[in-house]
DNA sequence: TTACATCCTGACCGTATGGTCAAGATAACA
DNA sequence: TGTTATCTTGACCATACGGTCAGGATGTAA
């Protein structure tokens, strides 16, 4: 016998079978890639009967399209970091810090962008072109700033941002290969904080920066 | 009017049109993935009939399998270098040169590889949990050696492998976030040179290693 | 030249997929 | 309550795909 509820409100399951959907979609393209997953396993996930996905996303390309915006923007949030930070040592910290847990978090998100940039970015190259490019520019200039000021080493802005990006990313994408190297099971809270300060350690002491709360000598 | 043409010996016209194919494959599986790559554009980038790839490898499975483990193999021989050299300084900055170069001569390849990851390896599983993972325990024994011997700083040699194959492998697999970034246009020799520096820069130094040639102090 | 093995390929088949639709159910609102 | 807008869904359709096959072409070896 079913439970009794109180009707929902219209407003009210849009926004929930839109996010049910969302989420469902995720899942499956980041685990079989958008040629491989199908509607209907969407559906399946979501719990909801195929015809109603075309209710709320007209195509499966348009789903697709609205999950990698989602991801882009999460992505984006990690941003922030860098320019609230006074120096290297704060900033690129935060950020390896930031995408770190976003890897750890929102894995699926991450192979879905992943994805969508190897084959050749068709939905989403309007923002690598703009969004994405405005942003690396805009950081590369505070990286830039940060080197003229003595901060750190003179490297290439460039790409250091390209490291940070490529490892901190890849326990998200490669995480399959990090778990079965790892005995077939999954990294730890220990494991993830060792990963974590192995990459901060390496990657600050290369461009020539001192951890917060150390002393430059 | 066709070319006369001597008639080939069947030994080569296998040899050839496997190639051919495989070649094709490896194209089309990286930028459409396993589920949006159809056996008909293979075809048709190979300039064969759809039948005739059927008639060399039975399924699509057993024609993308074939193109992983091709790639695989590359993948490995780069492994060698590690092994011959004195030290981090000649062994990491020279894996790191020739994963550069993979990245750069094979970008089709290790995009299939990552792909294939990405999806829980569902054919070179087995290849993760013996081949990968016995290299991957002899090459941390390396350099947990190294580390011993003072030769460097004592890092985390698992998630310092991480970091080189995330680094060397972006180029291939985000070669087109890359290119957009740069306005466009594929990274000239020059540029390619700039990212291998500063690639072996950082990490070098960032596990404490003074590149060949310069003095420890 | 003959017999055989290998190679080639247009035509075909069953299935799975993205997408449609019409009819019904449910909430909103007058 | 009656009317309208939104939501739901089983059944259906056209297409594209992986794969098959029969029969012909071509090289091999005696």
């Amino acid at each position: 016998m079913p439970i009794a509820q109180r009707p929902a409100r219209k407003k009210d399951i849009r926004q929930e079978n839109e996010k049910l959907i969302l989420e469902a979609a995720e899942k499956v393209f980041a685990e079989a890639g958008f040629g491989g997953a199908t509607m209907q396993l969407i559906a399946d996930v979501a719990g909801l009967p195929k015809a109603n996905l075309h209710y709320y996303f007209p195509t499966k390309e348009s789903l697709y399209r609205q999950v990698v915006q989602n991801i882009f923007q999460v992505w984006l949030q990690a941003a922030d970091i860098f320019d609230a930070a006074p120096g290297p040592a704060e900033g690129i910290g935060a950020y390896i810090d930031a995408k770190m847990e976003i890897s750890r978090r929102h894995p699926a998100g991450s192979k879905v962008w992943a994805s969508e940039v190897m084959h050749r970015a068709p939905v989403i190259q309007d923002y690598l072109e703009n969004t994405l490019k405005d942003w690396t520019d805009g950081r590369m200039a505070v990286i830039q700033r940060w080197i003229d000021a003595g901060l750190m080493d003179p490297i290439n802005p460039r790409h250091l941002l390209y490291m940070l990006w490529a490892t901190t990313q890849h326990y998200a994408d490669f995480g399959h290969q990090i778990e079965t190297l790892n005995n077939g099971k999954p990294l730890s809270d220990k494991d993830w904080a060792e990963a974590k300060v192995s990459v901060k350690e390496i990657i600050l002491k290369g461009i020539g920066v001192v951890p917060v709360g150390k002393n430059t000598g």
